[in-house]
RNA sequence: GCGUCGUUAGCUCAAUGGUAGAGCAGCAGACUCUUAAUCUGUUGGUUGUGGGUUCAAGUCCCUCACGACGCACCA
């Protein structure tokens, strides 16, 4: 030990002195590598819900624990007792080491460091400041950690760092661990929630030669077996309406979709969607079938009633409001309906409200823009927005009393889209004609227009039964649940360029 | 893609163009109920990359890389 102190504190240094610690434990007969199991008698949560009830000094005594996990802050009172913790999953829970519990256990105390894997088994009881604390009889490494990790008080804070680095963030970042798993319990809550409904969860192809079933820049790749380019999806809607008419009659995917578009705040290019379809229900189905679903997640994320989402405070409470998309319009933006419906006098609006708009947007964009500024600020409370110009809905069912419009709605909190859904079109005469303009905007030049499937209308001409579908994007609700302002920050591993 | 800001010790941050510092961590020592433990001592630097200006550059100028934020595109 006498050459220790020439450890200096550069990196290499660092890690050569807990090598030292992990010579020291190996030439002991105690090599942490070595080890394969460390059977736990709880975990750190279990511990508190059952021995959380000791009175400050007060002992289980004869009852021995296992609690295993990452060590914390070391706190040594000289060489005879030393302070410490360890964080599983669930949890943390304090651990206490004595001289004269240990024996000559305890010189092996030295040999761990704050990160250190450890198992301990010993005694709960309750310190005279009133945690709940293991007394160590016995203690096992079960990983050495070589690096140190980040500072105690101030954390991890350099964003490239946590991203590039996501394990050592969920280390020491606890809130970090409890948004992932809390993404995780609102999917597995999805699941259980439509299959309980009786929807039948599928999987569609990822790679298509024809991307289509939304507005979107695809990714392009290339199979060698068939010598062909393929995109990455950028949606389910139009193989789930496949499976809608092969009589798969609630049929739902959770999964991955692929945008080759801007990365920000809120998009990551790839990023998981909800798409689910009711043979024989329209979009009233949606809406209740929405409010229902996001008040349950709701519930497993435990908001209820007010919750604030980057600065706001809305109530998130059934029944949702409701306004008509050309009511909104008008009620916060004084426009009647030939302002959006008519072109020119979109476009009209568009200049007068000094939206910037691309060179050759066209009408459905045009009335997009407008939306966002005029309407969208005023969405905090949920609301439901419904009625929307067909123009913006290429695969929506027209109004049986109004053909400018279509029978569908989005869904906004906090100024969120977070549902979409409508009455399926499925009149295949309807759905090429639509199909038709498209390509004839994509031979214009309109990169954004969307290549026409036209196996999908193909199949549209077997019949489909009338049907409600609707999507969304299960990384906005996480965001919304969480509180989390960056769809970083509910990704484990977000995109980021290359070192 | 455009704009703004940032990049200094393992981490969090300082440093008028004039000898690169602190706190934490680490290492050594004191302390048998600490919890940002405390106290004493101490180690640790290619200042993101490559150029330029200058007697002298972490600092000023240019290039590039990566990131955050905003705009554009989208969900």
């Amino acid at each position: 030990m006498s050459e220790d102190h020439e450890l200096g504190a550069t990196e290499a240094e660092l890690i050569k002195a807990r090598r030292a610690k992990l010579d020291a434990l190996r030439s002991s007969g105690r090599d942490p590598f070595a080890l394969t199991r460390f059977d736990r008698s709880h975990e750190a949560r279990d511990l508190h819900e059952k021995f959380g009830a000791l009175q400050p000094g007060e002992h289980a005594s004869g009852t021995l624990v296992r609690a295993a996990g990452r060590m914390g802050t070391v706190r040594a009172m000289g060489k005879k007792a030393v302070f410490s913790d360890v964080s599983d999953q669930s949890g943390r829970i304090q651990i206490y080491f004595r001289a004269d519990a240990l024996g000559d256990e305890f010189r092996l105390v030295d040999t761990l460091d704050r990160g250190d894997l450890v198992g301990v088994e010993g005694e709960p009881f309750v310190t005279k400041t009133g945690e709940l604390t293991i007394a160590v009889k016995a203690f096992t490494v079960l990983a050495k950690s070589l690096r140190q990790l980040p500072e105690k008080w101030h954390g991890l804070t350099d964003h490239e760092t946590r991203y590039r680095q996501r394990y050592v963030d969920l280390i020491v970042n606890r809130p970090v661990l409890e948004t992932m798993l809390l993404r995780s319990k609102l999917i597995a809550a999805t699941r259980h929630y439509l299959d309980e409904r009786g929807f039948v969860e599928v999987e569609t192809p990822v790679l298509l030669s024809i991307a289509g079933g939304a507005n979107a820049r695809p990714f392009v790749t290339h199979s060698n077996a068939l010598d062909i380019s393929l995109q990455l999806r950028i949606a389910t809607e139009l193989n789930l309406k496949r499976c809608i008419v092969g009589g798969i009659e609630k049929v739902y995917e959770l999964g991955r979709i692929f945008r080759n578009e801007g990365i920000d705040r809120t998009h990551n290019p790839e990023f998981t969607m909800l798409e689910l379809y009711q043979a024989y229900g329209d979009v009233n189905t949606m809406m209740d079938l929405s409010e229902d679903w996001i008040v349950h997640l709701a519930g497993v994320a435990r908001v209820r009633g007010e919750h604030t989402f980057a600065g706001e405070t809305f109530q998130l409470e059934r029944p949702f409001a409701r306004i008509a998309y050309l009511d909104a319009m008008a009620k916060w933006g004084g426009l009647e309906r030939a302002d959006i419906l008519d072109e020119q006098r979109a476009r009209a609006v568009a200049q007068r409200l000094k939206l910037s708009l691309e060179a050759g947007a066209g009408h459905a964009h045009v009335i997009d823009k407008i939306f966002e500024a005029v309407v969208e600020p005023q969405l905090l409370n949920p609301t439901f927005v419904t009625d929307f110009p067909l123009v913006l809905s290429p695969l929506a069912k027209r109004r049986r009393d109004d053909a400018e419009l279509v029978e569908r709605f989005e869904l906004f909190i906090a100024h969120m889209e977070i549902v979409n859904a409508f009455s399926e079109l499925n009149d295949p005469d309807d759905q090429r004609t639509r199909f038709e303009a498209q390509a004839a905007q994509r031979a214009r030049g309109d990169q954004e227009a969307p290549e026409p499937d036209w196996d999908y209308v193909h199949a549209l001409e077997y019949g489909m039964p009338p049907t409600g579908g609707l999507g969304s994007g299960i990384d906005r609700l996480v965001m919304l649940l969480s509180g989390e302002s960056s769809v970083r920050d509910v990704l484990l591993f977000p995109l980021q360029r290359p070192e």
